[in-house]
DNA sequence: TTATAATTTTAGGTTAATCTAAAAAAAATA
DNA sequence: TATTTTTTTTAGATTAACCTAAAATTATAA
């Protein structure tokens, strides 16, 4: 595969698991930053691979095989940004942009070898889940802040949102993947939330609640 | 920098330290099994980006600026081979190929904590010299085992082959970098030698002997 | 020193991945 | 349902990196 070809595979992989649905030529050119006739030829490569499941007009979705390949590059990114952080101190922020091009790198041993160098771990440090070598993935199990009870406490465990800014904003304010904290209220009138960490008091925005993963 | 352009200045580069001589098309042509056609076009694009001086037949030398920028992806090249054989225990012989992909990942930042999280390590793991970030490259002082004098001891600090064949051969016979040897004779006829390694008798050839460097 | 051989360059073509503009199909709306 | 809008595809170019074949230049050798 070419790094082309596994970048738009990448993309319909993201695109499926957030919609569950067939995924349209604009939405992946969107992503992609190209333009919805780039992605037609594409689309038909990508068929005749065998990796995506495409007739003209009617959206595309992975095959079996497609799946699987998303899922090792998924995983090779993932495995990357877990060196970066934990071995390089990179800060969550960083690691986006150099884990796109190190997932291309090919070498099976290589990424088995990282894994266990790693330690085996099951999420990445934005708390998204990283497919064994077998494809499989553990289906996280976590509701978002919005959705969260008052007076209940929860540990943070993901972000929905991983951009630099959104991440720079919660490392600011001392939260990361592990943070506990407390609902004391949510205004209904906004949906802001008021939130006890560290037996500090914090009041974050709905935009913030509904980007944050707890359990 | 496209990826094929660093391919062939760092072939460039090569080139350039084996010979001190201008280098030619076929040379270049050779090294990347490519055609001279295909070498001339790019040549000229290197000369455009100012990284090569070229006249038409007169063969190519890299600049200042050329010079430096392939110093910097052999620079990627050997920290990643290190990072291989001492984090992820690869064997020396099988770093090379995966360190051909990730000598191209960029990200200044990447190599710089790369570089402290090994330690800031002066040779790779064949004994060449690692170029720091100023592009300052540390003289090898050795000769080759070819040129050794009888009855005195040396220790083994790289090799000029580095072949996986070549390094196999050696782990098979506990040759390494540091593995320390005292040359009992040299044969005239076929200028095979003698040596005595961990107290062990071992006779390797003139082959063998022009390939690896000691001091 | 001229003829032959080798090397290098040019000319023109291919493929992958992109683009713009126009055509075709599907979806939305009046 | 007919029309308009949106989405998607096709047609035809462009660019980077390669290729083959032929021409130009340089090197070698009789």
């Amino acid at each position: 595969m070419t790094l082309s070809e596994e970048n738009y595979l990448k993309i319909i992989y993201h695109l499926s698991v957030a919609t569950n649905t067939e995924i349209s030529t604009n939405a992946i050119a969107e992503r992609l930053k190209t333009k919805a006739s780039s992605v037609t030829d594409m689309l038909k490569k990508l068929s005749d691979k065998n990796l995506i499941n495409y007739q003209k007009y009617q959206g595309v979705s992975l095959t079996d095989f497609g799946l699987f390949e998303a899922k090792m590059i998924v995983r090779k990114h993932r495995l990357w940004e877990v060196f970066l952080v934990d071995k390089l101190s990179f800060s969550w922020d960083e690691v986006h942009e150099v884990a796109e091009q190190l997932e291309h790198i090919k070498s099976e041993k290589l990424i088995e070898k990282l894994d266990s160098f790693l330690g085996f771990p099951s999420e990445d440090p934005h708390g998204d889940p990283i497919p064994n070598q077998y494809g499989e993935v553990q289906k996280p199990n976590n509701k978002l802040l919005a959705e969260a009870e008052i007076d209940k406490r929860y540990v943070c465990v993901g972000v929905q949102d991983s951009s630099s800014a959104f991440l720079q904003y919660l490392d600011k304010h001392k939260i990361g993947l592990g943070t506990i904290m407390k609902v004391v209220s949510k205004e209904t009138f906004d949906n802001t939330f008021e939130l006890l960490i560290d037996n500090k008091s914090i009041t974050v925005s709905s935009k913030i609640a509904n980007n944050l993963y707890i359990s």
